[in-house]
DNA sequence: GTACCCGAGTGAACACTGTTTACCAAGGGT
DNA sequence: ACCCTTGGTAAACAGTGTTCACTCGGGTAC
């Protein structure tokens, strides 16, 4: 029973020294004897806390997308929950810095080319997309502006995603589940939108040399 | 002289042995050793043709770069060169079914944290990327919508970007610098949800398990 | 023709990496 | 007192990028 505490601080402490190896000196540089090294312990040991690197790795990316959304959550917990444009600018800035404030964090998250298949459901980062856009979505009842233009093919996939979202939405909040198609398709495409901007800005791969990123980003809200 | 052949042929062999390489096991497979042994070489031989393998993996980049340009080049030599919508498309679509038949080039060329800064001028793909636009761009006559909402604070930037636009132009097809700032403005705006798009779906990061992603592709354009 | 040199390639070595195995000491439970 | 789980260690294995000293063969200069 005593070791409990002990073990569950030295997790902490290989944690946490994974994220500021992460930081300081890139992906590269998060390994498995430099972690021990770092925490005065030998390599094998960690393999009594994680099953291996990627493994470590796995939960070091929950923790970064944990730290996201405490950001995020902070972001809107000051702002009134009825002015939902607001709220969802905020969030979207809100993501914004956080990934040009970490941006080692932010590629390993979402540079990553995504473990194989079965990463849809445990995926930490979908939890919190989820978790935040029915937030968002929870404060503005069904304004449902008459379904705008969803294409007949992907009606399919975009209830699905409709699902997903109330689903996320009853875990967390009060059952609201009014959340209709057209709502869901342009959730999507924001999404899409905010990623591909961050994801630019952030990997630097704008066609030419930018020198002030935060217009362009606005402009795009 | 005699070994001038010989040499740039083993340098071909040794980059198309590093392509398949990468195609058959990821990025992580992509080492010295496993070149040099595949092609019946010891490593340190490769250091007469590379400096490091962060080296060999930037011009193998640049020969991917190359490749897709072929394609997209191929895709809009069977156009006619008046109809920029349909050419515009074609392109798109180009980009999107080539990263998705070549998830992991895509990946190492466009999800790696980019060369720290200097990275921009003679980046590979962001010289395809000011050709094929450019070469878009020279077939369509100045139409210019009465410059749409090129926001205040951006125009510098913007402006830069048509510059950089119109050097490319210069460089490749016939003079013609007649690029308004509203066209350059829709440009970048179409390159950030085109590579959203295209990024979220090779690397699977939409926030639910989407089951036909052509649709919601085409639905973007 | 005979030196010479240059350059592609080799072999051994160094400092790393992830991972496995056998072992060891301490601590609590019975 | 026993045992046995648990966190940790040391040694080893296979593999990595990179460097250094060394070959050895072909082209050039004399």
């Amino acid at each position: 029973m005593t070791g409990d505490r002990s073990r569950a601080d030295t997790d902490r402490r290989i944690r946490t020294v994974a994220r500021t190896l992460l930081v300081e000196q890139g992906a590269q540089g998060l390994t498995l004897r430099a972690i021990a090294r770092q925490i005065g312990i030998t390599a094998p040991a960690l393999y009594r806390y994680y099953a291996s690197l990627s493994d470590l790795i796995q939960h070091v990316c929950g923790d970064i997308c944990a730290d996201l959304a405490d950001d995020l959550g902070t972001v809107l917990a000051n702002l009134p929950t009825d002015d939902t444009a607001s709220r969802v600018f905020a969030v979207c800035r809100g993501f914004r810095t956080w990934a040009i404030a970490h941006p080692r964090e932010f590629g390993l998250v979402f540079a990553t080319p995504a473990a194989p298949g079965a990463a849809d459901a445990n995926d930490p980062f979908g939890q919190i997309f989820l978790t935040f856009t029915g937030r968002i979505l929870a404060g503005a009842p069904g304004q449902e502006r008459s379904d705008p233009d969803a294409p007949e093919r992907l009606r399919a996939d975009i209830a699905l995603f409709r699902d997903t979202l109330v689903d996320a939405l009853r875990d967390a909040d009060q059952p609201e589940p009014e959340i209709g198609l057209g709502t869901a398709y342009t959730v999507l495409r924001f999404w899409v939108r905010l990623y591909g901007q961050v994801a630019l800005e952030v990997f630097d791969r704008f066609p030419f040399p930018v020198t002030d990123a935060t217009p362009l980003f606005e402009s795009m809200l």
